[in-house]
RNA sequence: UCCUCGGUAGCUCAAUGGUAGAGCAUGCGGCUGUUAACCGCAGGGUUGUAGGUUCAAGUCCUACCCGAGGAGCCA
């Protein structure tokens, strides 16, 4: 069929009252009664509710009109007009109906269905009004993200995701095949952009990462999306700023573009995200340890946070909080230390409130070359891989810090949803690898 | 890997050890303004799998499979 490019996107009906104009979509819902039929068809950018009139249109039209099924992708033409009792504030008299293409027993219905139904049809439940919110306001992070850093000189350098040996070291990686080596897929780009700050400066990642842990929470993915800042000559302090400043800006992008889809169709307390300016309440492990143990809650010193930790903490702050200088022991290898006390490192997590824990970790890196051959030892990970990061530390070593922020916990926070796997298009779990 | 919970109609869920049900979805009928429309009727089942106990098992026992949430790990 001859596809008409003068056709109208529902977003811009408004601008269209009282013309004619062709739409297509598809069909949300039908409504049939005995001389009328309420078609509500979405296009992806909006739905509009299409008024078919017995007795107005051709006996076939009508027909057609009656018997239309849930996600059949139709084309319609008509008078566009202002009714209240539209959902939009528009509807359309349609005069011209055609089926472009039927659904016969579309899964998905407009009543409930658990988790692993949807999932399995993740490609169809896309389609779904909470589902497209999410994508969109997904999406506007990831501009937001691109926006922010653009705009303070950094410059996007994309790290690989094949590796030849594991970043960290402490956790899980997927290992594959490469022309007869062994390779892992990328847990994060952070060494690199290690690389990146000496040749740019002011360096970012954003792509991919993977983490065979066998996670199963709601705050977890094997795949997901993570932005890594590296900033040269810059200590903890500069990075807990540009954490709590980047974090207040991807959240007040999304207020700003998207209001109506979190008030309305994700039901979000946009109250909750405009109390996130920046600087952030922060305390040091060491007081938050303090402030856990005050609360009644047993939390022995040296630790990690543990989620339940995590949330006592957070329940204390209406925003987000940073707390930062953890015991070095519990944290990565390449973690610089504290001058003032050497059981610390110089690192740093931002944790959002509502139960959503953490969305940023990082910190000041080590620049002192003895002392990171020392810690790759300790942490038991092959020195000859490391060759290209300590050369960093042999020609012209310099302080900087970094972080990762991952995408979908704030997609998730920003949202108010309450599980990961709904914050990316096609989630990845550890039972779940399709669609 | 560990702990907890679950698996019954297409979907979401009920069902004291005693005839397997409802709502929605689907089909048909009704309704001139519906907003998850509403009203009536109908079809729809190897109760995750395999054993066991019992006169009798969706229900109790054992093993296994699948999933969810949490722990650990982290973004």
């Amino acid at each position: 069929m001859a596809i008409d490019h003068l056709h109208t996107w529902i977003h811009e009906i408004a601008d269209h009252a009282g013309e004619e104009v062709t739409l297509r979509g598809w069909v949300q819902k039908n409504r049939v009664m005995k001389k009328l039929v309420f078609c509500v068809v979405r296009d992806g950018t909006g739905i509009c509710q299409a008024v078919i009139t017995r007795g107005e249109v051709d006996d076939a039209m009508w027909e057609r009109a009656v018997s239309l099924t849930q996600e059949s992708s139709i084309e319609l033409r008509g008078i566009v007009q202002a009714d209240q009792r539209a959902p939009g504030g528009y509807e359309m008299q349609a005069r011209e109906l055609q089926v472009l293409s039927p659904s016969v027993d579309y899964p998905i219905t407009p009543k409930e269905h658990g988790a692993e139904f949807l999932l399995d049809r993740r490609h169809l439940w896309l389609r779904s009004s909470k589902q497209h919110a999410l994508l969109k306001i997904r999406h506007t992070l990831e501009r937001a993200i691109h926006d922010f850093f653009h705009s303070r000189g950094f410059t996007q350098v994309d790290a690989p995701i094949f590796t030849p040996n594991a970043c960290e070291g402490t956790t899980t990686l997927f290992e594959t095949e490469y022309f007869g080596q062994k390779a892992y897929l990328s847990q994060s780009g952070q060494l690199y952009m290690e690389a990146a700050a000496a040749a740019v400066g002011k360096a970012y990642c954003f792509g991919p990462t993977f983490r065979a842990e066998k996670s199963k929470t709601r705050r977890h993915l094997t795949e997901f999306w993570m932005v890594e800042p590296e900033v040269a000559f810059a200590d903890l302090d500069d990075m807990m700023q540009l954490a709590e400043e980047f974090f207040e800006y991807l959240v007040g992008r999304s207020v700003e573009e998207h209001r109506d889809l979190l008030e309305g169709t994700l039901d979000r307390d946009v109250s909750m995200l405009e109390k996130v300016v920046a600087p952030f309440p922060r305390l040091s492990y060491d007081d938050a340890v303090r402030q856990l143990n005050a609360l009644g809650h047993d939390f022995e010193w040296g630790g990690d946070f543990g989620s339940p930790d995590e949330t006592k903490l957070a329940e204390q702050f209406d925003r987000p909080f940073v707390v930062h200088r953890f015991p070095a022991a519990i944290k990565a290898f390449y973690m610089g230390r504290d001058p003032q006390d050497e059981r610390l490192s110089l690192s740093m997590d931002v944790l959002a409130p509502e139960g959503y824990g953490e969305i940023i970790g990082g910190g000041e890196r080590a620049s002192d070359l003895a002392y990171l051959e020392a810690q790759v030892e300790k942490h038991g990970l092959p020195p000859e891989a490391f060759g290209w990061y300590f050369d960093l530390r042999r020609y012209g070593s310099f302080p900087h810090a970094g972080f990762g922020l991952g995408l979908e916990r704030m997609v998730t926070y920003v949202s108010g949803i309450r599980h990961l796997r709904e914050a990316i298009p096609f989630p990845r779990l550890i039972h779940r690898l399709g669609p």
